[in-house]
DNA sequence: ATACTTTATGCATATAGACGCATAAACTAT
DNA sequence: ATAGTTTATGCGTCTATATGCATAAAGTAT
């Protein structure tokens, strides 16, 4: 499968296009996603491993967390496509995301745990909410 | 559905981008996109349907004809979009559909044949060899 | 009317995608 | 060791896509 097909498949879901929008504001863990959507913990996994299949998304371990960012391939293409999503994720769905994923960093969310041991990440809360 | 999601799903297939990229070249009729992919005819119309269902492509008919070329949306993620496209479809699939494409045309296939009606159309050829 | 060209669609089938639940796996912390 | 945090995956289910064949539908031409 071409590149160009693959980024294209990758990114024929809502979750996956919500999840890339978050990603352009930086390097996240799969906790941080799965909070801003709401959805369940194995449903983010499931499409971050298809980003990454799709050559869109990279990811590092550190500690337990694994985080995600853009692939920053040096292709043309890729650059491209990565120009055309800043222009194109401008719906309220996405704007909402990102305004949610700001303020769970500025309440001590998960990407601020490192620096912030005490705080709780945002999903043991939101797995705290579920089980009751 | 937004419009970047339906405009991604349309384009999350192979066959869809070749037709998007013989598009990029103008407006065409369903049998010179056949002709060009070597599928069958169902298949192709499916494919257009699809594409027209998500925003991409408007049709026009002339005569038996239905001719189909890009949406020229006047909205900048459509813009933007067709301008990724031109950069992305540059792999050899692509080229070479361009390339038949247009050896099609000089010899006179469907779209030529309201110039000269006396030339037979690329599907017919097609339908004529399929059927031996 | 009839034959021809082009496009669309009903039907059947096969594959891929999306989802939640439960649980495993990787790692940390005590 | 044991408990806790985060991520991945096996399983079942449901929906969406992709495809070809045959045929219908729309329009042309004689």
């Amino acid at each position: 499968m071409g590149n160009v097909e693959a980024y294209f498949k990758g990114l024929a879901d809502i979750s996956r296009l919500r999840i890339m929008n978050l990603l352009l504001t930086g390097e996240l863990c799969g906790c941080d996603i799965q909070y801003v959507l709401g959805v369940t913990q194995s449903n983010v996994s499931r499409h971050l491993t298809y980003l990454k299949r799709s050559g869109l998304v990279l990811d590092r371990r550190d500690g337990y967390r694994i985080y995600y960012h853009l692939a920053e391939d040096n292709q043309p293409e890729y650059k491209a496509l990565v120009s055309y999503l800043k222009v194109a994720l401008k719906d309220k769905l996405f704007l909402a995301d990102t305004k949610k994923l700001k303020q769970a960093i500025r309440n001590g969310a998960c990407s601020m745990s490192a620096l912030k041991p005490v705080m709780v990440s945002a999903q043991s809360i939101l797995q705290t909410r579920m089980r009751r």
